[in-house]
DNA sequence: ATCGAAAGTAACTAAATAGTGCGTTACCTG
DNA sequence: CAGGTAACGCACTATTTAGTTACTTTCGAT
């Protein structure tokens, strides 16, 4: 049988090691801060291994940022949100990107670090352009329904949705630490937190519904 | 009388043109990624001076992102705000968000930079704090005065309001060439950005207005 | 006019840092 | 078990970069 014996040399346990630390070190410190030589330390690997499976370390970030793009609309895909009534779907929605920005920061960061750098890494990704327009399509059908049902208005442009969705969350995480000195509080404290969700749910609700 | 000879020596514009030189360099890469010589070229001085003037690479990366938010506070403070009806008054503070972010790029960029190095950099910054309190007071205001007037509900946050404003606006600008390419439009095509502000400017009066 | 201080310059250093050349070791296949 | 291939590691290089040393030039006050 297989892996009975712990294997000494394991490519695909190495290369995810790699990815695991870079992920960590390109979200701490961006493309341009993040240190090769610190990724192979934090990853148990050798430099020359990076380059070996990655090619360069830019090369290396493009698939650590793929990665991570697909996870989140991979888990969006399993909210099931064509299965609920269309407001509890869009709670839900809005709900699940809050808590995914706060259990994955590093997802933030990267997409900021992609955005410094004018998205040239992901543009050649067909993965990722296939994701989410599954993922637009989704929004589109919730508010479609609601509006059928007559929960929803009419007329709510499911990309500026989407887009307002992802702001009101990803915004106040990313910048909490200028928003707390700016407006002396504490972001990340859990009533904030939890204040802050509360106050994008009503946000996103008002936007939507039929009044 | 002064400056009428052109000064061949001249502290004041040198110091200016390295701030400006400095400001589009931290905007473009990040603090990490800027690079010393070259905001020294890019102001036409010598890095000597950049370090007789600033002491060091962060030092100066402070004073630049202290100018700019000094910058739209300031900005924001001589739309007199105070003086408005509470509808007119916050409309005119979301637009004016998202033409300020539109025309200067480089705040953006900068705060994003400040908040990948947790807001080291501006957490000694007094005038800054005091900047900010005024700017909050004044939401707060607006606020106030709409809800005696009936045309507000009551019970809306002034800073969660404020972050909100501030994060339709900003979240769309600096994710944008993800954003371009995941929901494939032209984000900055002059239809798009009227459309953005005309659906933010939806979102906030929704968001505020008694029913 | 002259002298001292401030403005400005060029060339350097020490430390990082992305990327490599080349050799060694483990594992699988036949 | 032999031998090839893929995994792995060391030590190096070429370059870049923040910061400095030691110098020259300009200007205004006396």
């Amino acid at each position: 049988m297989a892996e009975t014996k712990v294997r000494v040399r394991d490519a695909d346990a190495t290369k995810a090691r790699i990815l695991e630390a870079a992920k960590e070190e390109f979200a701490k410190l961006g493309l341009g801060g993040a240190r090769v030589d610190e990724i192979a330390d934090r990853a148990k690997a050798n430099k020359r291994m990076i380059y070996h499976y990655f090619g360069s370390k830019e090369e290396l970030f493009k698939i650590v940022l793929e990665e991570a793009y697909i996870d989140i609309r991979t888990a969006e895909q399993s909210l099931d949100l064509e299965h609920l009534p269309p407001r509890e779907a869009l709670c839900k929605l809005v709900t699940f990107t809050w808590r995914y920005y706060l259990e994955n920061p590093e997802f933030i960061r990267l997409v900021n670090s992609e955005n410094l750098h004018k998205a040239r890494h992901i543009k050649e990704s067909d993965r990722l352009r296939e994701v989410s327009r599954r993922f637009t399509g989704m929004v589109h059908d919730i508010l479609k329904r609601g509006e059928t049902e007559g929960v929803f208005r009419p007329g709510v442009d499911p990309v500026q949705l989407n887009i307002t969705i992802a702001a009101i969350g990803y915004y106040y995480l990313t910048n909490r630490f200028t928003g707390s000195f700016l407006f002396e509080q504490d972001f990340m404290a859990p009533e904030a937190l939890d204040a802050r969700l509360a106050f994008n749910l009503d946000t996103v609700m008002r936007l939507v519904e039929a009044r």
